[in-house]
DNA sequence: CTTGGCACTCAGAGGAGAGGAGTGCCAGCC
DNA sequence: GGCTGGCACTCCTCTCCTCTGAGTGCCAAG
């Protein structure tokens, strides 16, 4: 028995389950593709598969199906990458290219990936914690209400209203906005805060509050971990998943709006390469998701990832699609941004 | 037969079967409500209520149902709105008043709804179309990039990107922009566009298509009727809202997904009152959400509805704590909002 | 108008049985 | 040693059937 023969098998076996939902026998296998041997044969490959832990009985007398460790050797070492139709390739052209801030660029991204890989998409503005300040804005609203803006050279912009008790002359906002711009601009969002307090500490002890109270809602703002941010799309293709996927789907739609649990894992995955990356089921370490897989992806400027687009669906998905689209709309997103 | 009872009746079926999600038959209805009259009356009674449309039977020899008719009479004239328990008050407050802005306010109120109805929460943002300009800021990115924000009276930031082919020197920025605040701040956005347009046409040549630019991007940014938002949360309660419902949440998602849906019926209804109003099943003009109940309410400042917030699910929901709940947590966002 | 009685209907539960897909194993063959 | 056909076995699934019971509509009497 050859080592190539299994893996075609264990490939065999995950394609036609993908496509057909169903537990998969030995005589289908040899009928459908053209293995050169018999059911017979196969059976021991089978056994061996099994054995080793690549696909699993629902119960006796049934075809099998593959585990998470089964897809897993299928993406890593089976599957090919399935590139983007030509008139998909034009849709994405047409329509990112037609959107007007980085807002209506991520909103239509994550609709297309839904659209694409009929599962749920998921989109994350672009981290500020990898961002650097473009420009810093002070806006008095009244006497005592300061809107403080913050632009990033991902062209986020972050925006709050510190109520500073006392009164701002406009002489001293003026002076504080070109002095935070001086010191913070092109400065990474992690070293705002500090930045930012050294010029409060500048100020004459009388405006010393409140210019205090304009920096706090400065730091705040830069306060990555707080302002990390999704955008989800597709969540009713779950519902479109197959009555085999029913049972799923309210954990999932739990942990999709429980946002933490899916920054955790596009933060986790992928972090290191800015390449595709797969979570299949259990791998997911969340519970909810069991049954779901994620392809997920960076995007930015190259070998310098600012934030990841995603894919959310069964665990029996195709994945050479859903990686090949992933990957052509991250790099697509890629190249809009950069521009 | 008197009327008073019938309706006794239908409100005992409608009571019934949002509780036990089974059609209600004659015997239990006089076992569980003293109605002081045999079942035999009651089947006379159910069969006058049939006829005139308020319930329905799945099939000979079950229970009724009631219809979206019966639904209907039974929020407008049978149902009690139930107040909420000082322990939810208490939840209100505590969370709300620890919001920072806005966004925060809006967020933390559409997940309070979710969670205390168990169903699905929609909060509006305040429309812009009923807004009035309280700041128009204009930001230099680089030479030719202008970010154009603009602050609304209901706290709304909206912030876009111009691309300004030719430079605009800070002088003819400052210029602009003090203009602008004269002629726009405290009218309503609906004029933003001409105002900013009349403003325009005073530059002189050399500036007047850099100006232009501006002020499109304003104007864009002003048009309400692109910027209505929507934030939904609690879209798993749609998952367990049992298995009757199941096969409605896919078209349920559908609709939250195309937000245009959800925005026309929450402006139709509650236009006129400011208070809580009801959409039941196919009251919503819309196949999706042929099975599922809107309930919702305007909010902000009294007699002057800025938009509005809801709750969406299955017909056979509890109607008198929904709108219980609906009102109240209104009424505390539209305290919150006038602060 | 109300009521008890009664015949009738019909969905749903439960069980039996047939069918069939799929398996594992073994003995023979290349 | 690996491949193959044959074969007995398992057990899920589908279908059909029956039976039960809730619920009804109608009627005649109170």
């Amino acid at each position: 028995m050859t080592d190539d023969r299994r893996l075609a098998v264990l490939r065999a076996i995950v394609e036609d389950y993908v496509r057909t939902r169903e537990p998969v026998g030995s005589k289908a296998l040899v009928e459908r593709h053209s293995l050169g041997v018999s059911p017979a044969t196969i059976r021991n490959d089978m056994a061996a598969l099994e054995e080793e832990g690549y696909i699993a009985q629902p119960h006796t007398s049934a075809g099998r199906i593959p585990t998470d460790l089964g897809y897993r050797m299928f993406v890593d070492r089976l599957a090919r990458v399935k590139p983007l139709s030509s008139a998909e390739k034009r849709a994405i052209h047409s329509l990112l290219d037609a959107a007007v801030d980085l807002d209506d660029v991520l909103d239509r991204t994550v609709r297309l990936l839904a659209q694409f890989t009929h599962q749920v998409a998921v989109v994350q503005y672009p981290s500020l914690s990898r961002s650097t300040v473009r420009h810093i804005e002070l806006v008095p609203l009244a006497a005592d209400r300061i809107l403080v803006v913050l632009i990033t050279d991902t062209g986020r912009v972050e925006q709050r209203v510190a109520e500073v008790g006392a009164e701002l002359t406009d002489q001293v906002l003026a002076d504080l906005r070109a002095r935070l711009n001086t010191v913070a601009v092109g400065a990474p969002l992690t070293s705002v805060g500090t930045h930012a307090e050294e010029v409060a500490a500048t100020f004459p002890a009388d405006d010393r509050a409140a210019v205090g109270r304009v920096v706090d809602a400065l730091a705040t703002t830069a306060d990555s971990e707080r302002e990390e941010r999704i955008v989800l799309a597709g969540t009713a293709n779950l519902a479109r998943s197959g009555p085999d996927f029913a049972r799923s789907i309210e954990p999932v739609l739990e942990a999709l709006e429980e946002q933490v649990v899916l920054l955790r894992l596009l933060t986790d995955m992928a972090a290191d390469t800015g390449d595709v990356g797969v979570r299949i089921g259990h791998e997911t370490a969340y519970e909810g998701l069991a049954e779901t897989s994620l392809v997920a992806s960076g995007y930015g400027a190259p070998g310098q990832v600012v934030a990841r687009i995603g894919v959310l669906g069964p665990t029996r998905m195709d994945y050479p699609t859903t990686i090949g689209t992933v990957r052509a709309v991250a790099r697509y997103l890629s190249r809009i941004l950069a521009s």
